[in-house]
DNA sequence: GTAGTAGCCTAGCTCTCCTAGGCAAACGAT
DNA sequence: ATCGTTTGCCTAGGAGAGCTAGGCTACTAC
């Protein structure tokens, strides 16, 4: 009989495609031995439970994430840095709803630490040098700018901004206008 | 053999604080029945499935959610109301974890409509009145008030701001002047 | 070529969601 | 008061998910 091949790499970047055709809460361990051909109990050994799959897929998305905004950083500053890792943002939580998701799920502080996620927070700091803010505004404003771009593509994403007909694009580029506006004269007080 | 006296309100509104404590997705019709000391298969008389159960939670936390909210507005405007508002919101938000969670969950557009959503988007808008925005600005600064309420609440309550020592309150406060702040001075352009 | 391990299997447990159909308690009408 | 009728709960059971235990087989290292 020929094996299947199934290593948890290629479990993992499976997991999130589904993801992101289905929903993440969709992809089941089952479903996922499905699509390799191959009994649920099998891929018990390459993962520890449904769980550390999701982990997994957050992981992988983390990382691709930081890629991406990574190159659309590249060469840029001010404003021109803000939107750019703003935009690369919200365009792999649209293209990719699924490993968006994934990225959502609470990781335990070692995982975390040893995420790609310290390379999203060392970027957005990267970014606010253009900005020149001391500690602890410096803190406050990465914070608020995640949450900005967390919680439109969040609310864009679970229709949340369906009811009014104004185009989200156009809400957006203000978003990011105000923010730097408000990066510009910090301390906003 | 006495009845449990199950209705489909008690059933919400244990259901949403069973979600408050153990998790939205550990809130389990079995489990949900277990607590009322009768069969699971009983619950289906009151309610469709556990999509619809999930539903009225989502539906209970936003008229809680709208009460709470008006109340706090009651005789604020402008920076007052602002901080009125967004302090109800994120006090809601960390009291009632799976409450807050239930409401993430996409409605379909006519429950939406009958919703307390309309309810919050009423009252958002009338805070903006004090910043005397007009369309389509106003529209854009609603998204991003919501934006960031919702963002800032949701990365504190999965611990994306664990990895850093300067107090979650502070920044709270300060990304609240920043927005008072980018709304008296809207457009940001 | 043989030993060991890696990769898959079957069997089977528990739990969840949900349907079908039955019975008894409460209630409204006569 | 009693007789349906409705309401509220029940048992039984199927499908699918997560996961464990233990067995067989194909590849790999020596």
């Amino acid at each position: 009989m020929a094996r299947a091949g199934v290593t948890a790499d290629r479990l993992t970047v499976v997991a999130a495609d589904l993801a992101d055709e289905i929903g993440l809460e969709n992809v089941t361990v089952a479903a996922l031995a499905r699509h390799f051909g191959v009994k649920d109990a099998s891929l018990y050994f390459h993962i520890r439970n449904a769980r550390d799959l999701r982990v997994r897929v957050a992981l992988l998305a983390l990382a691709e994430l930081a890629d991406r905004v990574a190159a659309a950083l590249a060469g840029r500053a001010g404003k021109d840095a803000l939107v750019a890792f703003a935009n690369a943002y919200r365009d792999y939580a649209r293209r990719h709803p699924g490993r968006y998701a994934a990225m959502q799920i609470d990781l335990d502080p070692e995982t975390a630490a040893a995420s790609a996620g310290v390379r999203h927070a060392e970027m957005t700091r990267a970014i606010l040098r253009g900005y020149r803010l001391p500690e602890p505004d410096q803190t406050d404003a990465v914070r608020m700018m995640h949450s900005t771009f967390h919680g439109f593509v969040s609310l864009e994403r679970t229709g949340g901004f369906r009811h009014t007909p104004r185009a989200t694009d156009d809400s957006w580029s203000r978003a990011l206008d105000a923010l730097d506006a408000v990066l510009r004269n910090w301390p906003p007080a």
